[in-house]
DNA sequence: TCTGGGGTCCTAGGACCC
DNA sequence: TCTGGGGTCCTAGGACCC
């Protein structure tokens, strides 16, 4: 069998990279793009505001104290995916073989897609130079025989590092890293390993198999086979989706019903648009709640019959939420449909019911206008608020 | 410090069927 | 009346990733 070849590709802090690019003023300056101050978290941070020690996932609150000249911004989700398809196109040109992991990463397979007569190394600098040309953003680069040490390779030297892994080197290249950068290594993992006096990944490689199986489950041998530099996961470009949720976190918490109502309504029906959109059908339903002291809970049911139906979605996560019989005040409610199938395979016997042909020509027919003339054009009544309808001010 | 929102995968117990 | 063992589905929760 051939020696693989695997890139991992990771754009350096990308949100916040596009939107220097858009608005170059902002150049050198430390930019967090997050949502609010009060309870949101960090989603990207420039290099500048990094040397003052604010990294992703950091809450916005902390990231102020820490930088408080940073400009935030709330980020532009749908510029972020037009940049995003431009570098994939571009990926895709060197092999078939690509693996969208989010919107700013990739892995690309040229074990059988590399050019007679050039290096890998060749090709990287080449796909970073592209990058850079055609859209203006830096890239960092990982090439290793497997997915999940190219990704270790590619965080090493961020930003613009190229990092190559040759084969045969894989245990002693992951040997002295920090074991919490071994792929499948959390928060809670950390915390048992680094117990036992576990510090790097080559500390990790010293511990025999049975115990970790004892102690971690599967999950302890494969953190140790991929320790030893066993890295043979596929490059899977295609990945059914298998969940499509949409949750929120309240500004406050709340305890209303018709607001509680209002927000389950609108959940439902982005989940179900998202569904239409990708000719998906719901089994299941999912619903989550989250209180102010973060304890969180999930209720599900399987559906009689596969559904898209704003409406049926609706009065599924209605009906979970009030068998959960809840009387504190919530900080977050979700509404996720899983597992889902195509939406070819619909049964024939949802159209005997006559409300639920109702609810889908409802359903059929916002689609339309919104496809026409955007998601603002029409909305469901319950969805707007008395507020927005007063106070035309906005 | 006080924790977003989008996901995937795994585990474990109980129900149910054979 | 009391009992096995395997397989699958459903549900809830947790860890992890970006």
């Amino acid at each position: 069998m051939a020696v693989r070849c695997i890139l991992h590709v990771d754009m350096d802090a990308f949100f916040t990279s596009v939107e220097v690019l858009d608005n170059p003023a902002l150049r050198g300056q430390p930019v967090l793009v997050g949502g609010h101050a009060a309870r949101g978290v960090v989603a990207a941070a420039s290099y500048e505001a990094r040397t003052f020690g604010v990294h992703s996932a950091m809450p916005m609150a902390t990231a102020l104290r820490l930088c408080p000249q940073a400009v935030v911004l709330h980020g532009r989700r749908a510029r972020y995916q037009d940049v995003s398809q431009s570098i994939m196109a571009l990926l895709g040109g060197y092999s078939p073989l690509l693996e969208q992991v989010s919107v700013d990463e990739a892995y690309l397979d040229l074990t059988h897609w590399r050019p007679a007569g050039r290096t890998t190394e060749q090709l990287a600098r080449e796909i970073q130079l592209r990058i850079s040309d055609e859209t203006g953003l830096s890239c960092s680069i990982g090439v290793a025989t497997g997915k999940a040490i190219a990704k270790m390779a590619s965080d090493l030297r961020k930003p613009h590092g190229l990092v190559l892994v040759p084969p045969g080197e894989e245990a002693s290249f992951l040997a002295p890293l920090p074991i919490a950068s071994l792929r499948g290594v959390g928060a809670a993992t950390e915390r048992k390993l680094s117990a036992w006096g576990i510090a790097t990944i080559g500390d990790l490689t010293r511990l025999p198999e049975s115990l970790l199986t004892k102690r971690l489950g599967v999950a302890g041998r494969e953190l140790l086979r991929l320790a030893q530099g066993h890295d043979d996961s596929p490059v899977q470009p295609l990945r059914p989706t298998k969940s499509i949720g949409r949750e929120t976190t309240f500004q406050f918490d709340i305890q209303d019903r018709a607001q509680i109502e209002r927000t389950l309504l609108a959940l439902a029906d982005d989940v179900s648009q998202s569904l239409r959109r990708h000719a998906l059908l719901a089994r299941g339903v999912t619903l989550k709640v989250r209180f102010d002291d973060f304890t969180t809970f999930t209720r599900s049911i399987t559906l009689a019959e596969p559904v898209d139906v704003t409406a049926v979605l609706y009065q599924h996560a209605l009906a979970l939420f009030a068998s959960a019989r809840i009387s504190r005040p919530l900080r977050l409610l979700g509404v996720t449909a899983s597992p889902l199938l195509p939406a070819g395979e619909r049964q024939l016997s949802l159209f005997a019911d006559a409300s639920a042909g109702k609810d889908a020509r409802l359903d059929a027919a916002l689609d339309a206008v919104h496809a026409r003339f955007g998601d603002s054009a029409l909305q469901r009544a319950r969805l707007v608020k008395p507020s927005n309808i007063e106070g035309i001010s906005e």
